[in-house]
DNA sequence: CATGAATGAGGTTTCATTCAT
DNA sequence: GATGAATGAAACCTCATTCAT
């Protein structure tokens, strides 16, 4: 029974290993078989082809962050929050999310760097640009309350634009957070600051101006 | 003498298209010289290697655009600007500056997104955090100036790396507009609500809150 | 399964073939593949590049050798012999001991032959110097007692440059007899002049002049 | 006129080096060419092929060795020279002309150690049996008269076979000198010891017995 | 004399994958 | 579950040589 499934576990192991090490496309199957002490044949039998392997490393930790971010960022789940000050409610509470977000992008750090930087030639080479578009409606609607319109199709290309842009920003926040930050809690600290930056854009980009 | 640089434009040609469609590392040299009727010989007549290839296509367009950046980031130019209003003077010029390089980003689009997106494998694979690091520098003594720092000993792990953070920013900005932007027109058009975005970001960076 | 270890064997069979004709260096893996009926995968599956290819075929035989003369000539094995004659003990045994040193070599002729004329290129190009090198220490002792000397420190520069001389020319014995004879008889049976005109040599360096 | 011979003079330098480097086979025109500030082009007005630019750095020395060889192993020139001793006066005539080989030997070093040690690939790999060959006939009639035969036609296989390892055994001297010895002066000194040795064997050899 | 371009065959090695056992 | 063997294509690169100019 323990047995069972101790050579898969070597195998994504020493998969994770190769392809933190060379990336995606230059890790060698046979490479990470062997270090395995595994045949190749034996890798085919639980993992169909080599992306599979690499799903079967950085699958699970992927399927919970996008939960994660779902969870907090879907448009659904929106609510009209009460704003207590000048600040738009919604970022404020995007600021609590994006630390559980941290959390969970330091729990399995390696497999997310992998997913970002490491992943090209797989299919998750554009994961970057999918978690832009997944978080891209929630902030389309956010845009649109403090913008004061009475609805998306008031929006212009422009408009458009540059909220997709600042859902771009919002991720590229959290990749640089995680490929600088030694520790969550470091990160975590850093992270008031780089809101702050944000939400400073955000503000100026409503008023059009910077200055108030 | 009869074809000239025939050949090797040719070759080039034929390598920029195989480059932009597989990337550097997919990119096959004999399929490369197959698409311009020569032998894999030929090529390495011309070219050292697979890398001074691909140096081929991007060097030219890389040269250019790091001296352009070099001339209008470098903090040795830095002059200190008289600001005319609350505006540090030297965001007013970066804007300028902004403008220049992305007339040469569209120059040569294709060039710099093989660059930045397709290098892995290459000498250049990291170019882009080379650039963050390339201005760096000018944005360590803009926020220097900004904080009313005497000195830049004076500042922090945390200004360090909030700073670190908005050159990573101003860069990507330049890589979103060219790779979200059809023409150049279009890009300096959607520039000024970015660049609007990145001051908010910069005041409330420095005032460590964003609303007035 | 059912080929067992057909394919291996083909292999170095082919290998061997191709060696011998061309040498290591101009042996040519494709065509060795070719010859025995297999892909260069295949071959690759089981010699981990061409110099382990030919290390399959050298190796055993060689592996023979060096035990051999290491069993005969070691000096820690050197037993003072108790001399029936004029002649030293150790000269006499040496005769002995080359018989059975040109029974392996005749055993594994083509793959000696190979090692000593057509391993230019492989980490085997230096295998003579090796031999000799092997059998040095044993004739520095063997010169030392005849001499009379109480220690190797005795020994000069001009007297440890003729023993490596005569330890070359012993290993270039067996290296004739190799090449020039063509069964394992005849060459015993040449041995013994070639064995006389050693010893004779031997004396002669010992009085220091070749007349008695 | 001084250019005219000058390229070609580059040339073959470059070669020479080249060849020591790596060896008649591994070694690159293109490096050569390259080295030389030429083009392989040019570099095929001068010399037909690799074989003959091989040629032109051994070419010379070569012959003149087998000139100051032919001149004194000539069995031609052999004279029934009166000897002073129980030494036949061959024998003591070889060493004077074994003298004049050696400062032959070291005057084109580095060129006979191409031709002894790197040659394989080229039509000179077999140049030591050459040399071996050309003082057969002489070594033979030096046996026969120190036999006391009436004719070449009394030898046996036997006596040839040692006779052609007589002559081989002094080719290896020269060998061995040439490539252990610093210098000529150093190389002179230690022939005597080898010559002792050498004609201690010949004696034994025909004596049929090491000891007097 | 020499260039610069081009050939074409060949080199060794690596890869992901398959499949009978 | 796992092995060991084999495939076949492709990878990058180097070579000696040729030839029009």
């Amino acid at each position: 029974m323990r047995d069972d499934k101790q050579t898969k576990k070597k195998l994504t192991d020493c998969a994770k290993k190769e392809f933190i090490e060379k990336g995606y496309m230059k890790a060698s199957l046979r490479n990470i078989c062997k270090n395995a002490g595994v045949t190749t044949g034996a890798m085919y039998f639980f993992f169909k082809d080599k992306e599979e392997l690499f799903e079967s490393v950085v699958g699970g930790p992927l399927l919970l962050l996008e939960q994660t971010i779902g969870s907090h960022f879907s448009s659904e789940q929106d609510q009209m929050a009460e704003s207590s000050g000048i600040l738009p409610g919604n970022l404020e509470d995007d600021y609590a999310s994006a630390m559980e977000i941290l959390s969970v992008l330091f729990r399995y750090k390696e497999e997310y760097l992998l997913l970002i930087g490491k992943a090209q030639g797989s299919r998750y080479e554009d994961i970057v640009d999918r978690f832009v578009a997944s978080i891209y409606q929630h902030y389309l609607e956010m845009y649109c309350k403090m913008k004061g319109y009475s609805s998306l199709r008031n929006m212009t290309a422009e408009d458009k634009f540059v909220v997709h842009w600042m859902s771009h920003d919002q991720i590229d926040i959290f990749i640089h957070l995680l490929t600088h930050c030694k520790s969550e809690k470091e990160a975590k600290k850093q992270m008031k600051n780089m809101f702050n930056y944000m939400v400073g854009g955000w503000i100026s980009t409503i008023r059009k101006q910077p200055i108030p």
